[in-house]
RNA sequence: GACUUUGUAGUUCAAUGGAUAGAAUAGAAGUUUCCUAAACUUUUGAUGCAGGUUCGAUUCCUGCCAGAGUCACCA
């Protein structure tokens, strides 16, 4: 028997082969289709009848009848067969699935392409602003990212993970000018740095971005109070006229249009504000390479990247190659020059460069201020660019970037394409969804944000005082104990926040964050302890002769060898969630095993060694499923 | 308002167009003379509404209702 082609390969194989035959005519592939058998009906193999029944011309039964006995014929692994409805469910013999099982154990890497034997992608994910710390939303997308990473390669392509540095811009400027000008000197004459706060660093420049908004708010709300007092003055008149216009066109508005109407008066204030003036004017001098705000740069984003990297640690993500906006943007500015002169580009009245996609049923897009500096887009062109010549050989880049950017990119991929790049078609979104929170949507003015760094601390610590309840920590060193405690704390939660689809938004309950019951990393995890646990009182396993296979086993053994297509499945759809819901249903199914069977007490040496070898192979399968997903697992917990 | 997207048990999530829509959790009732009870068993409970395509629709199409996002010389 030829245990590298799956029965469903060989099932297909003989239709394919004997279609004239059976059907009396050539059919297409697709038409055989294969799904999983109902716990209810007999049969290990089920075939969908109805895409048949046409050329058969006959009902769903006698038409599986006829399959049925056909391959029966020509596989002796067939034992016998059934037809529900529309439906030819196949029973397979034991020894066919021993076979695959001794199969999977032979097979170091399991489910796994062969490295580097595909094209190389790269993956970017985090890719986070420099003026404020990681929260709960940059967790969901690390763990998506280096899972997607992670995944890509165990389907055999080269990886390279890979983040942007958002290391420039206005609002880098903000934090700057805000630390220049409300940081309180220490008794030394120094302002606030790491060293003397003993804050993180990025920490530090999050609260000078959280103070320059601050400040920035009041200051547009005294010029509106200054407004609707009637003092114009120092003011332009054009701002004056939108103020007026927008003031008036309150009257007879409900509630809500009055409060959108009150925002845009707002916009109108913050424009006129010293504060942002003073940012922008920094944001020109750093673009001209002015060397004291060229020093405060670089002097602030260091604190902020050795916070990040504590951060990136626990997290345990990593990245092959980083790109700075910095460095990015000048291409990015030239690619934009360069197209303005193949007329790609159109230059306005006051300078200013965009794009017109109206003819693709989008807006028109802005790429260069009237005073000459970059923005997003534009960063983003000029890193693409950069990419490909980096990599000559990459088919594509996966930007794993939230849901609220899917305009940023659609437009970003076209201005590629519109620009001659033929790669820009295997540039890929990977759009990920919102986390809420119970209370609804995280919002740093409220204050609702989840810091990363506390919440891994406190999944950690949870984990810890969940593990010492029940008295498993006895016996442990220290060290033992954090390590232990850490792969639970980050277990669930990473698993927690990775089980769901990518695409969809989802629900974070703090309070729920490392359960340890149910579909949580922590359910996973202790199945493989108490394998591994299960194995090392074994004294080893024997090899055994073929024997009639009990439900429970016989179930495990064909979930064991979906893995190698759950791995495809979950590369097609770069979906973390793909894996996570197949440990989950193995585990589950061990389990139900493991409580019903008994190993070690078994007195058959052919059923022992069997189960024993199944419970390793099911062990080695979560080790290395939950390792797609960034997870480790404890050998004891 | 336009565009995009999502609506499934009380709650959080599943379901390449396929059989009686699965789990988890919460609720109720059980299992420890045997390998880790962080386990297992039993039980209650759901496809927003109205049409259409199909042998067959949670899935595809149309309309409506509800939520979210985007529509910046922010990133």
């Amino acid at each position: 028997m030829n245990t590298k082609v799956s029965i469903n390969e060989q099932i297909r194989l003989i239709l394919i082969e004997n279609s004239e035959v059976l059907f009396g005519t050539k059919i297409n592939e697709n038409l055989i289709q294969f799904q999983k058998t109902r716990k209810e009906v007999e049969g290990d193999v089920t075939l969908v009848i109805f895409p048949f029944v046409k050329a058969l011309k006959c009902s769903p039964i006698e038409a599986g009848n006829k399959i049925g006995d056909f391959l029966k014929e020509k596989l002796n692994s067939i034992a016998s067969f059934e037809v529900v409805s529309g439906f030819l469910n196949l029973s397979i013999n034991s020894s066919y699935w021993i076979e695959q099982l001794k199969s999977i154990e032979v097979d170091p890497l399991f489910g796994f392409e062969s490295p580097n034997s595909k094209s190389t992608v790269m993956v970017e994910y985090s890719s986070p602003n420099t003026n404020k710390p990681l929260h709960l939303g940059h967790l969901r997308n690390n763990f998506l990212g280096y899972s997607v990473a992670e995944i890509l390669k165990a389907n055999g392509h080269k990886v390279v993970k890979t983040q942007v540095i958002n290391d420039r811009g206005i609002h880098i400027c903000k934090s700057m000018l805000a630390w220049e000008k409300f940081s309180p000197l220490n008794d030394k004459g120094e302002r606030e740095t790491p060293e003397n706060t003993g804050l993180k660093g990025d920490k530090l420049v999050g609260k000078y971005y959280v103070e320059f908004d601050k400040q920035f708010n009041a200051e547009a709300k005294e010029i509106i109070a200054q407004w609707e007092n009637g003092d114009f003055a120092n003011f332009p008149s054009s701002i004056v006229e939108e103020f007026k216009k927008l003031t008036d066109s309150k009257e007879g508005k409900d509630e809500k249009a009055v409060k959108g109407i009150d925002d845009k008066i707002k916009d109108l204030a913050k424009n006129e504000t010293t504060l942002l003036r003073e940012a922008k004017e920094m944001l020109v001098k750093w673009e001209a390479r002015d060397p004291q705000i060229y020093l405060l740069w670089t002097t602030m984003n260091n604190w902020v990247y050795k916070g990040f990297d504590v951060t990136y640690k626990s997290m345990g993500v990593d990245f092959d190659k980083l790109y700075y906006e910095s460095d990015t943007f000048i291409l990015g500015k030239d690619i934009v020059i360069e197209g303005l002169q193949k007329g790609v580009f159109f230059k306005k009245e006051d300078g200013s460069v965009w794009i017109d996609l109206t003819e693709d049923g989008l807006d028109e897009k802005l790429l260069l201020r009237s005073d000459g500096t970059t923005v997003y887009m534009t960063q983003d062109i000029g890193t693409a660019v950069d990419r490909y010549k980096d990599y000559s050989d990459l088919s594509g880049i996966i930007y794993t970037v939230g849901n609220e950017q899917d305009y940023h990119f659609k437009v970003l991929f076209l201005i590629l394409k519109k620009l001659g790049y033929s790669w820009a078609d295997n540039c890929f979104h990977l759009s990920y969804g919102m986390v809420d929170l119970p209370s609804g949507k995280m919002k740093s003015r409220e204050g609702t944000v989840v810091d990363a760094d506390d919440l891994m601390q406190e999944v950690i610590d949870k984990a810890g005082a969940l593990t010492a309840e029940r008295g498993h920590l006895e016996g442990m060193s220290k060290d033992d104990v954090n390590t232990l405690c850490t792969t639970i704390g980050m277990g669930g939660l990473k698993y927690y926040l990775l089980k769901v689809d990518p695409k969809k938004r989802m629900m974070f309950n703090p309070d729920e964050s490392i359960e340890l019951n149910g579909n949580t990393g922590p359910f996973i995890q202790y199945a493989y302890a108490r394998i591994n646990s299960l194995i090392n009182r074994s004294g080893g396993i024997q090899s055994y002769n073929s024997i009639e296979l009990k439900e429970e086993e016989r179930e495990i053994i064909k979930l064991l060898i979906d893995y190698p297509s759950v791995i495809k499945e979950a590369g097609k759809m770069y979906s973390p969630a793909v894996i996570a819901n197949y440990i989950f249903e193995l585990v589950k199914l061990f389990n139900q095993f493991y409580q019903a069977v008994p190993i070690l007490i078994e007195e058959n040496q052919d059923a022992k060694n069997l189960r024993l070898e199944l419970s390793k192979n099911v062990s080695k399968v979560i080790k290395s499923s939950m390792a797609l997903i960034g997870v480790d697992v404890p050998d004891r917990m």
